[in-house]
DNA sequence: AGTAACTTGTGAACACTGTTCTCCCACGCA
DNA sequence: TGCGTGGGAGAACAGTGTTCACAAGTTACT
């Protein structure tokens, strides 16, 4: 952005301010860049201000300049990992899919960095960047015909599910990271088949489905759970009228 | 609980040593007890191994001896928490409600203590001592005529919902622990209200029923989308297939 | 009996953490 | 020129989890 600083000043233009600072000004941006360059290298439990301010080469309190917490840089870790997420227009006819797809979506993101899954468990989710989100996600499940009561929920319902399904995810793949994928669920299987049968006959029958299916399976599954129950509140399929939800 | 010790080791669980004999004042018991104190007074921020053995009058080293780790000390929290859950016997008229109930119970146990949400969010829940409930739940399911690949993550997904709609509600009540939840649900209401309309409609419109109903109300009806969706896979209502059977 | 091994518990220490304090220095402005 | 201001540096404070050498007390064996 400031590749033109090695161009000699003219000497009719007097400069009015201080033209190239000797180095790049410490930003927001910055040390949000440098914790995540921390985070996925050491993960969550070695992400201090210390070590940010080691990646930028800067003494720890110059971070508290920009930043007011630790707290508050998680906060800005969170909102810049979805930040450009982009809803579709709502679409009545596939309300469901793009619901599916916000959640999916999600879920990627979170898994794009290290230990995101933890951070983004401990932060209130309505922050002011995050609304338009919300918005767009509160249209969509209206445009589908459900009660609006429903609606109120399915929002909270949903980014629980997805980011509570990804922080299990990766706290596995952390808690055994010496084990590629396909040896720690072969030992979980291997374990859940070697209970006593006689008291635990159904862990033993299900042995194989609680973990030989890959994560992307049990996500979708899980997510067509939650979604079929949404679409219980809503109008039969087919139709588009906002029907009245009939109690029990 | 003493009885499940036959139950193999699973391999995410660490060898824990020997256990100490009866007699030494000084146990695992008595430690987490010592934790539970700790936390319910000063939180989850102000637990640490100096406090719990303040709390005991002992030296930090001492909870060493009996306790691999702070994690495994979490992990005993979480486990008694937990060990003396009853479920009902299957019922393939009543599955609905008894999946219900095991969630609203995980709900009322996890608001016992302050901060409880938060330690179960980050443990494995599939430790031997809590295995017998996890296979009850899958008998309720099964008895439900749930095809077996839906059994297989709906406790994922169940324990997941519980968990962290628990979390969302109780870190609400930490951050603004000054206020009633009266006042708090006001002042999120009338946030979400004085937004701009014309950008914000649908989170206006929907500004009352997000955070006007109660807490419970919120959880039952986030209870209820999910048992509709698992309840789409089984046996049209009314019919009872004959499930697996079941030895009694 | 003596002795060795062991379990428990102690106090100090190490290497960290988040946060705050004082200080310094380069800048913009008068 | 002087001055104020604000960003950054470095040290310090009060903690944290964990480990270490060491001292008792108990048990087990020669």
């Amino acid at each position: 952005m400031s590749q033109q600083d090695d161009v000699p000043t003219a000497p009719w233009e007097r400069p009015r301010r201080r033209q190239a600072p000797a180095r790049i000004p410490l930003t927001r941006e910055r040390i949000v860049e440098a914790a995540f360059v921390v985070l996925d290298r050491d993960g969550y439990d070695k992400l201090s201000m210390r070590q940010v301010a080691a990646e930028l080469g800067v003494a720890v309190s110059a971070l508290y300049v920009h930043v007011d917490d630790k707290d508050e840089l998680l906060q800005l870790m969170y909102n810049r990992l979805f930040d450009d997420v982009q809803l579709p227009e709502p679409d009545p006819e596939t309300w469901q899919e793009q619901i599916k797809d916000f959640a999916r979506d999600g879920r990627q993101r979170l898994l794009r960095h290290r230990d995101m899954a933890r951070i983004s468990m401990q932060h209130v989710p309505f922050t002011a960047e995050l609304l338009p989100h919300v918005e767009r996600l509160f249209a969509i499940l209206r445009a589908g015909g459900l009660p609006d009561r429903v609606t109120a929920i399915a929002g909270d319902l949903l980014s629980t599910y997805m980011e509570g399904f990804t922080l299990e995810e990766s706290m596995w793949k952390e808690r055994m990271k010496d084990s590629s994928w396909t040896v720690i669920g072969a030992q979980l299987e291997n374990y859940f088949a070697s209970l006593p049968p006689d008291r635990f006959p159904n862990l033993v029958a299900l042995s194989d489905l609680m973990v030989g299916e890959t994560n992307d399976y049990r996500f979708e599954l899980g997510l067509d759970i939650i979604v079929r129950g949404l679409a219980s509140y809503g109008p039969p399929s087919g139709y588009e009228d906002k029907a009245e939800d009939e109690a029990s």
